[in-house]
DNA sequence: GAGTGGTCTAGACCACGAC
DNA sequence: TCGTGGTCTAGACCACTCC
């Protein structure tokens, strides 16, 4: 990384020095590297540390860089791939359940907006299990998978033990439960979001990490049975929506600027 | 929108004010009203402006802000539901295709990393189409559709007129021949991005936008046939991969918050 | 010209991690 | 204790829109 000047250019400083800062971790660090301090940084091009961190902003934005408090400014890692198409991705019962680690159960009557969703009365017993998404040793996503008691009504009731269950064993039940109903039709969203202090906790990010958040309704038997809204690291994940992979996926940069 | 101070909280006071706002546009105001400028709020909260803008940044980054200059902040409408997943959406010659408006074609040598995307050889003539997506009378995506001359080899050219055929109207030809081809696969990953200068112009965004970036692969006979980059307008866009819609979609915020 | 958001500065202090 | 990024301040000037 040299010790350029920034030159007088009709574009904010802040987006130059962007621009001056990817190419330099292109080409000059690997990852996991750790840049030059904030400091050291604004002294060397000459500018207000704030201005500098509005380019490092960027760049985190961007998934390029990733910002430890006490640490440093590290060369973030590629993003991984997570498949969330398929249908074993995401329901209970499937080969891939073991990416989703239950955590805990919370049984309520379903408020109005929460009951509009699900297609359900007010005040009908709803079922709201919290899962973990872990790929290659990372917690990538949090989920809230909403089900009402209703749709579950043709299931069997099971009991895990003869305690009331609580936290995350309910949510075994409601799973184990679940995973009976035939799945036979997805629909899904994908919007960009922020996580709020729950979620970030989670995701062990700080309250305002951007995120990828996914809408999946279940339809069993013609009719909505659940409903699940995954909140994914924007950061450190690229979605991947394959019927099947065709060749190795070309990181997005190198697409979207090669002329 | 009250007076109220800011009381003393363990959290930062950017997301505290971010919390007090969101409230409040969610209660006193409705979409395209201008709310008191930065001064003003700065004043009322009793913060700098700094401090309230990073506030605001992050009502912008969910969509639920819209700053212009020169004019004010406004509240944002409800993000459209973008439909991406249906073949008919991005292929030439669907019923949907006016959706998409061609805007130019460039067709060159592939240098190494588009080749390898593609799948031929380094130097292969590669035509890269630029589509426009217009929704609602609004553009909310721009497209790079790349195709290597190869893979349209057993289309016949077409010329619409005697003249060599350049910018939008090389791009129908390009199309016009694509259609022909039968698409029997399809592969879709979703990132999070930024605009840069090219594509935050045609999407009338400042660069350093957060954008959603779809990169589609198409197969043809077993074989990739194209690739298209699309970069969807994250603040007004929420991409729907649906069947069929079940129900109608809820704001994710009330399923989010939802207790 | 008046008012808006956008950029930039030069500091200060805090919270966290490593030593 | 020291160095890191995170937060916050109180200004300044610029670019743009509208009247």
């Amino acid at each position: 990384m040299g010790t350029a000047q920034l030159t007088a250019v009709p574009e904010p400083k802040y987006w130059h020095l962007r621009t001056v800062l990817l190419r330099a971790i292109d080409s000059e660090f690997s990852t996991g590297q750790v840049i030059p301090n904030e400091r050291e940084l604004s002294a060397r091009f000459g500018v207000a540390r704030a201005t500098l961190r509005q380019a490092l902003d960027q760049l985190e934005l961007e998934g390029r860089l990733v910002r430890r408090r006490g640490i440093g400014t590290l060369v973030a890692a590629p993003r991984v791939g997570v498949p969330v198409s398929r249908r074993e991705e995401g329901w209970p019962g499937s080969s891939r359940e073991q990416a989703w680690q239950p955590v805990d159960c919370v049984s309520v009557a379903a408020p109005e907006r929460l009951a509009k969703a699900l297609g359900v009365e007010v005040g009908a017993l709803v079922h709201t299990v919290r899962r973990l998404r872990v790929e290659q040793g990372q917690i990538v996503a949090t989920e809230l998978l909403r089900v009402a008691e209703e749709a579950l009504e043709q299931v069997p009731e099971i009991r895990l033990s003869g305690a009331a269950a609580e936290g995350e064993e309910q949510a075994r039940v409601v799973l184990r439960r679940l995973e009976r109903l035939t799945v036979d039709g997805e629909s899904r969203a994908v919007e960009l979001g922020v996580a709020e202090a729950e979620e970030a906790g989670l995701l062990q990010r700080p309250p305002g990490t951007p995120v990828l958040v996914v809408t999946t309704q279940y339809a069993s038997a013609g009719r909505l049975a659940a409903l699940a809204v995954s909140t994914y690291r924007a950061d450190t994940c690229r979605l991947t929506f394959g019927e099947t992979g065709l060749v190795e996926v070309t990181p997005v940069s190198a697409i979207r600027t090669a002329s």
